[in-house]
DNA sequence: ATTCTAGTTTATAATTATTCTAAACTAGTA
DNA sequence: TACTAGTTTAGAATAATTATAAACTAGAAT
């Protein structure tokens, strides 16, 4: 949960300039007690949902992108063909239902790795990503 | 590493006709010791490099798409717009270098998983995969 | 061998998600 | 208030994949 003023300035900080866009879309994903799962459409959907001024879809994308890189939201992995993000940034892993198209959070702690081969040369770890994709019993 | 009568038999066991085209195919994907990963891209490549006579795209990604069916090759969580696809169906995980656009196998047993949450009512687990994402050092 | 037909292949069009373009707009500073 | 770099926007372009429907063929039946 984030008010305005905190807003702004992780926008600032950020070198994102605080435009009435980014604030609307920043509160859409940051001003709520819990994280949740999106993607670019759904995005859209939520943000433009009975607005009278709407944001165009391409600032959508933009905006993700740049919130993306700023790391205030993160990219999921899954099969599907559109990208998922998660405004959770904390490690952690997910349940993916394909039948209704829904990430679900995992814990960090519940998954342990024992050792890992190590990456090539002159490579390191970005990002170790769980999914456990789920079906009907 | 398999014959073409072992493909043929591969190809009948699963409800595919044995096709000129999906013969050839199949032989591109299992007829080596090593298994790898590709996208319908670098398969339709590796299938039509000189060739007299060629196999259309249409037809590299319905057989692709029958063969995952089938369970002859899976496919493999990756964050990029394309997908990719193993001829490894053991059970394994994968480290991704987005700068060579490279997935490199891990082992199974070197990830160990402490107990996971359960999967929702009526859902059980498909499928688990670890993908690590690596990053210039 | 010839005929038959369901399954398959193919060229091409359509779809979908995303990115690009470049003109209009605006936040923030001078 | 004027300026400008950054941002937004509508719409076009791109890229991967899927759909369409006509031509072809594997394999069974005759
Ligand atoms: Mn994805
Ligand atoms: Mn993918
Ligand atoms: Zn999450
Ligand atoms: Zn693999």
């Amino acid at each position: 949960m984030q008010q305005k003023k905190e807003i702004i300035n992780k926008l600032r900080s950020s070198n994102l300039r605080p435009t009435k866009q980014r604030i609307l879309i920043a509160k859409k994903l940051f001003d709520r007690k819990e994280t949740f799962h999106f993607t670019a459409e759904s995005l859209n959907k939520t943000v433009n949902k009975k607005m009278q001024k709407r944001i165009s879809l391409a600032t959508i994308y933009n905006t993700v992108e740049a919130f993306k890189k700023a790391g205030h939201i993160r990219e999921i992995l899954t099969n599907t063909s559109k990208s998922y993000y998660d405004t959770n940034i904390k490690s952690h892993h997910h349940f993916y239902d394909p039948d209704k198209k829904k990430l679900t959070d995992i814990d960090y702690q519940e998954v342990v790795l024992k050792k890992i081969p190590n990456p090539p040369k002159g490579k390191k770890i970005k990002d170790l990503e769980v999914v456990i994709s789920l079906q009907k019993k």
